[in-house]
DNA sequence: CAGTGAGCGAGCTTCCGCTTGACTT
């Protein structure tokens, strides 16, 4: 029997601590919050001070009856939970679960995970903050009046299903607004100048690259400058060298890294928290869900120590940051390697990258400033306003540049001109090789990815390290957002050039607007908002989160009193919400696009049961017709032509072997139904323009395809052997095999077996000896489930 | 997976934060 018992949030951190404390101490997990309010009812009296009415998590109904009996065999129990407003709150929840009494129970809590901060932590126990734990309170009930009264909202006047939040309707809506600003935006083309110059006195070989500020309305201004050009003479007329200081970014906290795994490693921000979640529970890097770019002194030694013996003593500078984000409650380090002599580990490939770019951040943050020396030229001549410049960086000292170098959202500015300048002085004159004036236009806002959607959440202070990457799920699953790439558009260009005293004129095209992984909202997320937007405007201000925090802070400190902060919040709010229903229309998105030319009736575009669509006819019309929108279509931005494109499909091609052809739009895109099978739409071509033999084409394409996917079959045991995108795969019904059933789903096939060589005892071992890959095994196991218990097959995702 | 788009209206849906494990005949 162990005298002593701890209790911390983490398995993973009870490990590592049970360590350090050796014989007499048991440190158990409370694996997070073990009690909540009601799954399903409110669980706040509202009439009796806003009293929670808490219950065990039905998944935590295990771990509270194997602590409230270890707690019952020990002298003291130690509740070592995190020392912030939630951490406090576990702690008072496991007080009053588990039956503690005060006498043998104490409040801890680790700054760092080393045996001297642990033995310290235990030399100074305290007791449970209980201000604290009311602004915990004040948090979670705020956040279930607001949640559970505005989602009833929605499905009243907007669709059933739909949520509401404090956090989620905010993402929203910045996703929302920012595609109402790129709707908005005009684009419109300029002229910008560029040259070549050659100075006089250098090898012929020598030259510079020079861009101008300045800026032309149309052709004919870019053209008479250029013609200015043409005589003009060329000189330096300014050179600024100046000396800068660079300094490294802070080693990581969550939404940190999720914005770099973004940018440099393509991870999507649930991707990295799972891998992250892999490498804590290894021990290879400190807890990933943190707000805190602090890290801890030992830290801060052993990199020193490394980064000394590693590039020499100049390249160490320790440094603390300081933590800027707004409602920062630090009660992690930031993320670092636990051990950072640990250069490279074994893991997947996956793994490996991300712990990599977490050690060098780590490190690099704890390097000296890089110094940097820039400078710029000015070229002119007395014909012209317009000024060239041309800038060059030269490194004198790379400090932690030798490590890490942080990248940006925006890919222009990393193309920085590194080009070598020569030394030249004012006044040198120099030839311009060729001028050149090109057609650009005005850039819109950029939409959100998820990383740089959860930056900007962490500065309006909206979420926390652990719920980033939930909330993007939530309102993805709500229908209200939409991750997608697009490819990139054409246009046209002009560019002029002047080159050995001729001016010519050439015209090219450029792509632009290609989207890669962006959130784009859907017409129902913009309805949702407008609705909120309108009715709740104060709960939708980017400012409430914060505003309310401050409340929070003011409980946390003794200034407030929980549930009178929650009562004057609630009286103004919940009038808003019977106003809401009882004053307010139901939320239509009905927009009037034009009339028919060919019948004359109206062409409306609105959201139906079944999402956006167009309809021809006014709503009484018992003839109207109805055509979905495409997939990146809008109700608010549809024009007339691109709504009557719409019920131009189905198109019947014609016949193929006496079997009707036609094409359409589906769910997934184009396709071309043939008989009773369907086949895409070929890559580059519209549904709108595809002709039969094009048409038959693709679907001779598809059948070979298809056959050649078939390698082989054992249909006694509901066996095909297919091969796939990552090559040939065992695809099983589940029918008995030798009198025994196994898990349907496709099983994978070792690497390097000949496919068209395997035996049907080949395939009976593999099914018997191994379970089905990846998802789709354990979604075919759950979905069985789920339709054994509602008594449906049949779920709509 | 490749359509659908009425109306009535059982009974249900929903929040944010803290933490992992995870299914079947």
């Amino acid at each position: 029997m162990s005298e002593n018992l701890v209790i911390v949030e983490s398995p993973a951190k009870a490990k590592t601590i049970e360590k350090f404390l050796g014989k007499g101490y048991t440190v158990k997990s409370s694996f997070g919050h073990i009690r909540d309010l009601s799954k399903k009812k409110l669980g706040i009296d509202i009439e009796n001070g806003f009293e929670p009415d808490y219950e065990i998590s039905a998944d935590k109904k295990k771990v509270v009856s194997e602590l409230k009996a270890l707690a019952r065999k020990a002298s003291t129990v130690w509740l070592a939970s995190d020392e912030d407003r939630e951490g406090e709150a576990i702690s008072w929840h496991l007080f009053q679960t588990l039956g503690l009494s005060a006498g043998n129970t104490k409040r801890i809590a680790f700054h760092e995970i080393t045996k001297h901060a642990i033995l310290e932590a235990i030399d100074n126990p305290r007791e449970i903050d209980m201000n604290l734990v009311n602004a915990q309170q004040a948090r979670r009930v705020l956040d279930r009046l607001v949640g559970f009264e505005l989602s009833p909202v929605l499905w009243k006047k907007v669709a059933p299903k739909l949520s509401a939040g404090r956090v989620q309707s905010v993402a929203l809506k910045l996703i929302v607004e920012r595609e109402r600003e790129i709707l908005d935006f005009k684009t419109e083309p300029y002229f910008k100048a560029s040259g070549v110059f050659h100075p006089v006195k250098e090898k012929a070989s020598v030259k510079l690259n020079a861009s101008s500020e300045g800026r032309f309305p149309d052709e004919v201004s870019a053209v008479s400058f250029l013609e200015k050009c043409k005589d003009a003479h060329f000189s330096l007329e300014g050179c600024d060298t100046r000396e800068m200081e660079k300094s490294p970014a802070p080693p990581f906290t969550t939404s940190l890294l999720q914005q770099e795994a973004s940018r440099k490693l393509g991870f999507s921000v649930s991707q990295t928290m799972m891998i992250a979640q892999r490498l804590y529970e290894s021990g290879l890097i400190t807890y990933m869900r943190t707000d805190s770019t602090n890290l801890s002194s030992l830290a801060i030694n052993t990199i020193k120590e490394l980064i000394v013996s590693s590039w020499g003593a100049e390249y160490s500078r320790p440094r603390q940051f300081k933590t800027k984000s707004l409602g920062a409650q630090e009660a992690h380090e930031a993320i670092r390697p636990t051990y950072v002599a640990n250069t490279t580990i074994e893991g997947t490939a996956q793994e490996k990258k991300l712990y990599e770019l977490i050690w060098k951040r780590a490190v690099a943050s704890q390097m000296s400033n890089a110094r940097v020396e820039k400078t710029t030229l000015t070229i002119g001549a007395p014909e012209i306003e317009e000024k060239f410049t041309s800038s060059g960086e030269q490194i004198l000292f790379p400090g932690f540049l030798k490590v890490y170098l942080e990248s940006t959202d925006d890919d222009n500015a990393a193309q920085d001109e590194n080009q070598i300048l020569p030394a030249m002085n004012i006044g040198d004159s120099l030839n311009a090789v060729k001028i050149a004036v090109a057609q650009k236009y005005t850039q819109k806002p950029q939409r959100y990815s998820e990383a740089s959607l959860v930056k900007k959440m962490e500065e309006l202070g909206i979420g926390r390290p652990s719920t980033y990457a939930p909330t993007i799920t939530t309102i993805t699953q709500r229908g209200y957002i939409k991750r997608e790439s697009r490819p990139a558009l054409q246009r046209d260009i002009v560019v002029f050039s002047l080159k050995a005293g001729n001016i010519s004129r050439e015209e090219s095209k450029e792509n632009y607007g290609a989207e890669k992984n962006k959130l784009f909202p859907q017409d129902i997320g913009m309805l949702v908002t407008d609705y909120l937007e309108n009715n709740f405007k104060d709960i939708l201000d980017y400012g409430f989160t914060a505003s309310v925090e401050e409340d929070f802070d003011k409980v946390a400190c003794g200034k407030l009193v929980w549930n009178k902060m929650i009562a004057a919040f609630y009286k103004g709010f919940h009038k808003e919400v019977e106003n809401s229903i009882t004053e307010t229309e139901r939320a239509h998105s009905e927009r009037v696009l034009g009339t028919d030319p060919a019948s004359g009736k109206p062409i409306i575009a609105r959201l139906g049961k079944f999402g956006p669509l167009v309809q021809k006819g006014a709503n009484d019309d018992s003839e109207k017709q109805f055509a979905s929108l495409a997939s990146g279509q809008l109700i608010g931005s549809i024009t007339l032509e691109e709504a009557l494109k719409l019920f131009e499909l189905p198109r019947n091609l014609g016949e193929y072997n006496e079997v009707k052809v036609s094409v359409s739009n589906g769910r997934f895109g184009p396709y071309i139904k043939y008989g009773s099978s369907f086949v895409s739409v070929p890559k580059g071509m519209s549904p709108y323009t595809i002709t039969l033999q094009q048409a038959v084409e693709a679907i001779e394409n598809h059948k070979t395809r298809e056959e050649r996917k078939h390698i082989k079959e054992f249909p006694e045991i509901g066996v095909e052997i297919l091969d796939g995108r990552f090559g040939p795969y065992i695809k099983y019904s589940g029918a008995a095999i030798d009198g025994k059933d196994y898990a349907a789903g496709n099983y994978k096939i070792e690497k390097g077996t000949d496919a068209s060589a395997m035996s049907l005892e080949d395939c009976k071992r593999i099914i018997s000896s191994s379970t089905p890959s990846g998802k789709s095994g354990f979604r075919a196991a759950k979905a069985a489930k789920a339709a054994k218990s509602s008594g449906t097959g049949k779920t709509r995702k």
